[in-house]
DNA sequence: AACAATGATGGTTGCGCTACCATGGTCGGG
DNA sequence: CCCGACCATGGTAGCGCAACCATCATTGTT
C-alpha cells in the first residue's frame, strides 16, 4: 500500500486509446468508436481507414472506460457455492458457452456454501455493473437478496426450481428425491437410508432427502435421519462412507448418496471390499455423471440437465438485456431416473 | 441494438454514488473513498459516521469508476484450453483461493485448444485494465505474445515448465512422460503405446509422449506412434479407446494414457471385459485424480500439483502487483510417480 | 424544383471515481 | 513561543469512452 509503483500510475505509458486511433485515421474519436460497436453505422471506406489504424497501433478498446460511459458492462458474474463439485462447473460451461458466443465475459465468484460470503460477492460484483447476474440457488442472506432485488438489473437463479427474485432456471431437488424413492421401493428394498456431506449448508442435497423421506412415508417404511459426514464430496468420502454405514447400520438394503461422486467412491469401495452391490446393498446417486455408467455394477442415478441449466439461465438474461421476449420467468429442466445395474 | 430499454440509460435511475454518502455524511467525497480504500487514512469519527451513511444509503461502490479513474483493477483473467479437464478447475481452484482473499475477482477465459480463440480472449481481457493475467500454456500465436509482452503487467504462464514471457509455474511433461516410461520398462513392460486426443491442439500431452518416446528409445525398445481419437478426454473414450487399441494391437503389454479421465475409464472398462490389468495389459494415466486410487486395480499415475500451481501463479502475480519480491521467474514444481496397482 | 426523410459524421458533455496538490490544524523541539 | 514536520481533509482535474444532439450531405417524394 501508499508505495507508489509502477502498475499505480495515472496515466500507463504507451497506451494507445481512441484518440490516437482517430488521430491516425483523420475522423473524430466518435466514428472510430461506432466504427469498432456498430460497424454498420460507419461507412465502408471510412471503417476500412480505421480498421488500418487500429491494427497500425494495436489499438485495444478500453472496456472500463466504455462501461463506466455507457452504464452497460458484458460482464455475467456467475456466483456458485463450490468448484469442487463438477455440477457447477457444468452448469458454468453452459452459461459460458451462451456468454462468449455474444461477446460477455463471465466472472467467477464461489461462496464455499457460505451465505455471508454470497451477500459480500454480490455486492463486490454489482460494482462492475454487470449486464445481470446468475446466482446458484434460491436461499440467500435478507441482505443479499434485497441487493439483487434493487439492483434493476435480470437476476437468474439456478440449479432449483421454486419462486424467484426475477428469473429461475432449475429442478425440484424434493421430486428427485421422492422419484429414487419410489423406485427403490417397487424394487424391493425395504431399510433405505440417506448419505449426504454437509446438509445443513448443501441444502439441495437436504431436500433430496426430503424428497426420499416423503415417499418413504408414502409407502409406510421405515424413516432414518441422513448419515453426514463433515466432508465435501467426493470418492474417497463416499467409500469411507459406505463402510462406517454398513457398520453402524448393517440392516440397511439400500442406499442413496446425495451425489454421483459419493456413490461411484461407493461403488469402487464395494468391490474392493467384496461388498455384493446391489445384492447386500443397493446404491444410488445423483446428478449422471457419466462415469455411473461405466462402473461394475453401473450405478443407477438421477440425471439433470446441468449444462442446459447453464445455457438456459444464460439466454434468458441476455435476452432480457436485448429486451426481447425471455419467456418464462421460471423453467423447471426436470431430470430422468436413469436406472442401471447398481440397484 | 438501436433499442433504447431500461438497461441501456444513461444513468442508472436510484443509483447511490459517493456524491450522495459525502453529502449524507457531510464530508468531501475523497473523504469517503479514502473511508472506504485506505480506511487508516481517516479519523476514527469521520470514519464512523461515513460507514453510517453508506449502510444507510445501501451505497455500493462503482468499482468501474474507480478502475478508470486510477487505471488499475482488481480483475485477474486467468485463460485455460478447457473446462472439461478437472485438471485446469484446480489450477482455477488454487488461483481463485488466493485472490479471493486479496479482493481480486477472478475472470474466466475458455480457448477450447483454439490459438486464435486465445488471442481474441487475452485482447478482450486486457481491455479490462487487468491488474496480471493467468494463461495456461507457453505456446501462444505471435499477436498474443506481442500482446502480453507490450501489456506492462504481470503475466504467469502455468501448467508447463519453460521460459516464460514474464513468469512461469509449471512442471516438465516430457520429465514427466519420461518417468513414467522409465518406471514401466523398469516393471518389465516392452511393447509400451501412448493413447491420447486430439494431440496437435493438447501439445502437453504431447510432450508426455515424447518423454515415453524418449524412454524407450533410451531402452532400445519397439516405439510407435500415439493412438488418438478425435473427442475431448473422458472415461467412456478411455474406455473405448482401450478396446480399439487392444483390437488393432493385441501385442502390446502396456498402455500410457495421456491422462487419469482416459486411464479410469479404460480400468473400468477393462473390469467390465474381463481384461485382466496389469497382467494381460499395464494401464498408466496422468493428473493423480483421487479417483485412481480408489479402482481395483488402483491406478498408477503420475500425480501433479495442480492447486499448488494455481496458488504459486496467484501469489506471485499478486506479489509483483504490490511491488514485493516476487521471487524467481520461474518455478518449476515437480510431480511425483505414483505406483499402484495397475502396472 | 422544393422539401422531408434518411444516413453519416462530429462537438460537447459527463459517467463515478481517485491522483495530485493545496490547505489548515496539531504537535514537539529548539 | 515560534517554526517546521506531519497528519487529516478538501479542491480540482481528468481517466477513456459513449450518449446526446447538431450538422451536413444524400436520396427519394410529390
Amino acid at each position: 500500500m501508499g508505495q507508489q509503483n509502477a502498475l499505480h500510475r495515472r496515466v500507463r505509458p504507451g497506451a494507445v486509446t481512441l484518440k490516437h486511433v482517430a488521430e491516425r485515421a483523420g475522423v473524430a474519436p466518435i466514428t472510430v468508436s461506432r466504427a469498432i460497436n456498430t460497424p454498420s453505422s460507419v461507412s465502408a471506406s471510412l471503417r476500412a481507414q480505421i480498421e488500418e489504424a487500429v491494427a497500425e497501433l494495436g489499438y485495444v478498446p478500453n472496456r472500463v472506460a466504455g462501461m463506466l460511459a455507457s452504464a452497460h458492462s458484458r460482464i455475467v458474474p456467475v456466483i456458485v457455492p463450490s468448484l469442487s463439485n463438477a455440477v457447477f462447473i457444468e452448469v458454468i460451461q453452459g452459461v459460458q458457452t451462451v456468454l462468449e458466443a455474444e461477446g460477455y465475459q463471465l466472472l467467477l465468484g464461489n461462496t464455499q456454501y457460505d451465505l455471508d460470503r454470497e451477500t459480500e460477492l454480490v455486492s463486490t460484483l454489482l460494482g462492475w455493473s454487470p449486464a445481470g447476474i446468475i446466482v446458484a440457488g434460491l436461499r440467500h442472506a435478507e441482505r443479499t437478496e434485497a441487493l439483487l432485488r434493487g439492483c434493476n438489473r435480470p437476476v437468474v437463479e439456478v440449479m432449483e426450481a421454486g419462486r424467484p427474485i426475477d428469473m429461475n432456471v432449475g429442478l425440484s431437488h424434493l421430486k428427485a428425491g421422492a422419484m429414487m424413492g419410489r423406485h427403490l421401493i417397487e424394487r424391493g428394498y425395504r431399510r433405505i437410508g440417506f448419505v449426504g456431506g454437509r446438509l445443513e449448508a448443501d441444502y439441495r442435497a437436504m431436500q433430496r432427502y426430503r424428497g426420499l423421506d416423503r415417499a418413504l412415508a408414502e409407502a409406510g417404511l421405515a424413516r432414518r435421519p441422513p448419515f453426514e459426514h463433515p466432508d465435501s464430496s467426493s470418492p474417497e468420502v463416499g467409500g469411507r462412507e459406505l463402510l462406517a454405514v454398513l457398520r453402524q447400520a448393517p440392516e440397511l438394503d439400500a442406499l442413496f448418496f446425495a451425489n454421483d461422486d459419493l456413490a461411484v467412491g461407493a461403488l469402487l469401495c464395494a468391490a474392493r471390499e467384496g461388498i455384493a452391490v446391489p445384492k447386500r446393498v443397493a446404491i444410488a446417486g445423483f446428478n449422471g455423471f457419466g462415469i455411473g455408467a461405466l462402473t461394475s455394477p453401473a450405478l443407477t442415478t438421477i440425471v439433470s440437465p446441468r449444462r442446459d441449466i447453464g445455457e438456459i439461465a444464460a439466454r434468458k438474461l441476455l435476452a432480457r438485456v436485448a429486451g426481447s421476449p425471455a419467456g418464462p420467468a421460471r423453467v423447471d429442466v426436470g431430470c430422468r431416473l436413469a436406472v442401471r445395474e447398481s440397484t
